[in-house]
DNA sequence: GCACTTATATACCTCAAGCATATATTGACA
DNA sequence: TGTCAATATATGCTTGAGGTATATAAGTGC
């Protein structure tokens, strides 16, 4: 999941928020069916890294309490330079998809 | 390198070529400094799943045999729906990008 | 024959994805 | 009050791919 880590900064610099909040938004941005304990482990990694922080939310309406996570500085910095990346990367993609409909319009395909 | 696949079938799309000639030109493609292995591994694999195959070559100038991969009718198939996906995800990152920029100029950072 | 260059392949380690499953807490209901 | 379901998070295990280093093969020139 290339696109998971820049979407989770993405979310939490809306605000903070807890797991199960953000892998239903995750269906907002064409992730569904992700397994939540993937999400669950990428945000404890992050958390690792200190990108963002966690604290427990104990008031809870109902079920267990729930892990709360905020964006932190430095996760604030590494938004930013996945977006730098990502517009690099939308460039390549750009070059390369074109570089494709253009090879198919000469119609010089068919190498096999 | 969710990157590699593609790239190197759109390559073959344009005529067969050997390994260190694709390690060349991936480096038009923003794909510096990749280690040859890595290339010449994916080429195996992609080999494998019957994307493209791959005959000697053996009338070589100097150094030894040198492997021509050609593109097969799968890898062609392969490349449209890469071509696809990449339009998809390309969508996917301007809106993630978007959103970013837009959320910035509004002020409603840092959530720390 | 030895070193050098060209071209490809393999070995090994690490790490993340994907899937199943476990755990903890609360509410509902008989 | 004991049990079941729902909510929320976490862990274990297997598989596969990336990264680095190294190995192999073949020809050239000295």
């Amino acid at each position: 999941m290339w696109f998971l880590e820049p979407i989770l900064l993405l979310l939490l610099h809306h605000g903070p928020a807890h797991g199960y909040i953000l892998i239903d938004q995750l269906a907002l941005y064409e992730l569904p069916g992700l397994h939540p304990s993937i999400v669950y482990r990428n945000l404890r990694n992050m958390e690792a890294k200190g990108w963002v922080t966690s604290s427990w939310d104990i008031g809870g309406d109902q079920g267990p309490p729930r892990r709360v996570y905020r964006l932190a500085p430095l996760g604030d910095e590494v938004l930013r330079a996945y977006v730098d990346d990502l517009e690099k990367a939308q460039a390549r993609i750009a070059d390369l998809v074109s570089a494709y409909h253009r090879h198919i319009e000469e119609g010089q395909g068919e190498y096999h």
